[in-house]
DNA sequence: CCGACTTAGTGTTAAAATCACACTAATGCA
DNA sequence: TGCATTAGTGTGATTTTAACACTAAGTCGG
């Protein structure tokens, strides 16, 4: 089978940059070990052919989970890229989205099926094929400015936390310390953490409360102006 | 000539917001009258097809020119549009982008050849084809939160302006009335508007100092940290 | 030429947000 | 039982924001 067109057109592919976060670990991003050319056997970014009859965001969902395994999780896109040599074989416009997931739910079992995917720290992330270093990049960036006035932070967090990791989140990628007082105090004051009544367990120190985010809470100041501030 | 591909493939087209300011008028919005089916004799976004040897950012640039003879404009990748029935032809993503210029220096003569290309006020934009409207939406959304954070509202303006000129940008897009003390005292102090030490011309009342945006100045604070915030 | 009209330009103060800073509380473990 | 480790808490100085009203300069019309 095969389809013919008047004029030439690019492909069209997606590729995602997820990043992912675990207790007490660095943000890290997972990277697929390519099976084909170009760049065969070199890391890159998963992603793949937008079907005909799919949209753009379901395209993203679904290579993502076809190639990591990983379902549900946070995708907003990100940006396009279409210069015309990204590609050394054809034409290949590519439409990058973002997903964050947290490690202690997702099973990294299925992410790294067959051994071709791993997780790597962004201080270590390998070179990659085709333009990825530089989405990888835009992606970082938008997650560091984004990260600051929504609370999407909490997407890379278990459903219950502890005020401490989620400042240690923030930390991590804002790339500077915060004050634990005034974080606290600041975070707590937009009531828009639950105090589950919980306190961690297996910890040898003092247990941290268990907070949840109340995003319905969240959504509905949204709506009347109230802006999630850092 | 035609083309044959082994699996389908979306066209590929870029769509263009085009933000417009006149001295003391509202902003405004470029629409060009569609010549062709679907949504033949309506309005819509200027755009068209990416061709297969230039960059999506060129294809923008250069659609831009050709529909409506604006050159050289602010321009900025806005978001992919990729519902599969988002033209009722055939699958077609397009990569939407904005810009800015402004209409006291670039000729509306240029922009209005062949009387299909009008400026409409936000206010009455008229109906558009395909999802032309979702796509102006997301655009206004975009310049409203990114000129509060990076200095792109001079784009809009002539090179040299006055301090009440600036405040009536902002106030008209962020929908709000600001404090003319505060504005004015902020922006100085950001020390980013060179004094031309010229003064406006033919009217009716004081006239008042003319500014020039130090691009320079601006651009090499930014590489320190500096963050331009309203 | 002068009075009326229009917009430019200018400071102060109260309230709120931000920032820096250090100790006690709870728990596991040796 | 005491040591190690992290949780949890308040205050004061500084900066930023927000509200507010008058004088200055220039044009125009009579």
């Amino acid at each position: 089978m095969s389809y013919t067109y008047e004029y030439p057109r690019p492909a069209l592919t997606v590729d995602c940059v997820v990043f992912g976060l675990q207790q007490n670990a660095a943000l890290k991003v997972l990277l697929i070990r390519r099976k084909l050319d170009p760049f065969k056997g070199d890391w890159a970014l998963p992603g793949g052919f937008v079907q005909i009859s799919e949209s753009v965001d379901a395209a993203a969902a679904r290579e993502l989970k076809e190639e990591t395994g990983v379902d549900n999780a946070y995708l907003e896109q990100l940006y396009t890229f279409g210069q015309p040599d990204r590609d050394p074989r054809e034409r290949v416009v590519s439409v990058a989205y973002y997903a964050l997931v947290n490690l202690s739910e997702h099973t990294l079992q299925a992410a790294t099926d067959a051994s071709d995917a791993r997780w790597f720290e962004l201080s270590v992330v390998p070179p990659m094929g085709f333009d990825h270093r530089q989405i990888l990049e835009c992606a970082i960036a938008r997650l560091r400015a984004k990260i600051r006035y929504e609370p999407i932070g909490f997407e890379l967090l278990p459903k219950m936390f502890t005020l401490s990791q989620l400042q240690q989140l923030y930390e991590q990628i804002l790339e500077r310390d915060l004050d634990k007082r005034n974080f606290r105090a600041k975070l707590l004051k937009m009531d828009l953490l639950i105090d589950t009544q919980q306190k961690e367990t297996g910890v040898a120190h003092r247990a941290a409360k268990l907070y949840r985010f109340d995003m319905n809470k969240y959504q509905s100041l949204k709506r009347k102006g109230f802006s999630f501030d850092l």
